[in-house]
DNA sequence: CGTCCATGTCTAC
DNA sequence: TAGACCTGGACGG
């Protein structure tokens, strides 16, 4: 049986022992050895899903990594389209035509170029051809060594934006499972391949959707108003000018009911499963809070070193939990 | 304590 | 084009 796991932001796959469930492990395969162990899908902010026998969103484009060639054309064949109105860097997120590609991965695509990332998509693209060869070949060398270059030597002797949209999602899978995992614990590998992606001395600017977009030098002509961006947030905060925000904070009254929906997302709706296959068996679990967990540092956040100057950083509080947000919080009744 | 932020969709004005 | 969907770490006061 096929099942489309989607991961949303947060989710990953775990394989421990049972006594190391990971929190959050929402969807468990158990092995049927001795001491059992799981392979958790651990998913803490539960924007993943998965989906027996289901299928990707119906208008996802050719994969970037495996689908190189029809993604390419898909891309290239359709620049009239709309989509490609919008900024570089935010059409570079639009699944039709870039899936696979993130947030991360555009700004190291970008970087990689120095393509700024406010410029419209289209006058990047337009100039690239359907086949990287015939950019590539410029040369008139009838000689037929250029003929024998490899689809590999074309996209890393002189990458163009489109071959960097396969290339550099596989140098993250070549980190070898040490990619963006907050699971490990430990990522630093990852952390220092990225070259721009929430680098210090890097740029960034919230885009259209709120989003925040890295890359260096100029943002381009078609940048948000300054408004837009991260630090200019902050500062309008600090400065305590009388703007738009106090809607948004009306708004956010917490108590507002409308969240008593006990149903688990989609979830494709079943809540417990059997995989009789290869002697896993799978249920949708519940989450079990385990007593040990032990308080790693920072498991999130690509900011290492904050290079906080004021004495003693080291422990933390003794894991008092008392996290008691004043967010709505939705009722948790997810018993059996 | 409170606010902001995060690898992504998804849908309602 | 705003939000909604969630949880939790970092940081400010």
């Amino acid at each position: 049986m096929d099942v489309v796991f989607r991961f949303g932001m947060s989710g990953y796959f775990r394989f421990t022992t049972l006594a190391e469930l990971p929190k959050h492990a929402h969807l468990r395969f158990y092995t049927k050895e001795v001491p059992q162990r799981v392979l958790s899908l651990v998913d803490t902010r539960r924007f993943g899903s998965w989906q027996p026998n289901g299928s990707w969103q119906k208008d996802r484009g050719p994969c970037v990594m495996s689908e190189y060639k029809s993604f390419r054309e898909n891309v290239l064949s359709n620049l009239s389209d709309k989509a490609f109105d919008r900024p570089v860097c935010e059409a570079l997120l639009n699944q039709k035509y870039f899936n696979g590609i993130g947030n991360y991965l555009q700004a190291e695509i970008l970087y990689r170029l120095k393509i700024p990332p406010f410029v419209k998509a289209r006058a990047v693209l337009e100039g690239l051809k359907l086949k990287h060869e015939e950019t590539m070949n410029v040369k008139e060398e009838p000689s037929t060594e250029a003929a024998e270059k490899t689809d590999v030597d074309e996209k890393t002797e002189n990458p163009d934006l489109l071959s960097l949209c396969h290339t550099v999602p596989l140098e993250v899978i070549n980190l070898g499972g040490k990619g963006y995992d907050p699971g490990k614990g430990d990522y630093t590998e990852f952390v220092s391949w990225l070259q721009c992606y929430s680098v210090d001395g890097m740029n960034s600017v919230r885009d259209h959707n709120g989003r925040t977009m890295w890359f260096k030098g100029a943002p381009g002509p078609m940048a948000p108003k300054a408004s837009k961006s991260p630090k200019a947030k902050r500062k309008i905060k600090k400065d305590d000018y009388t703007d738009t925000k106090k809607e948004k904070l009306v708004k956010k009254e917490p108590g507002a009911g409308k969240r008593e929906k006990d149903e688990p997302k989609k979830q494709s709706g079943t809540r417990r499963q059997k995989a009789s296959k290869s002697g896993l068996e799978a249920e949708a679990a519940d989450d079990s809070r385990r007593p040990n967990t032990r308080r790693k540092s920072s498991a999130t956040g690509l900011r290492q070193t904050r290079a906080k100057s004021t004495g003693s950083p080291s422990v933390r509080k003794a894991n008092t939990k008392s996290k008691a947000t004043s967010r709505p919080r939705r009722k948790s009744s997810r018993t059996a």
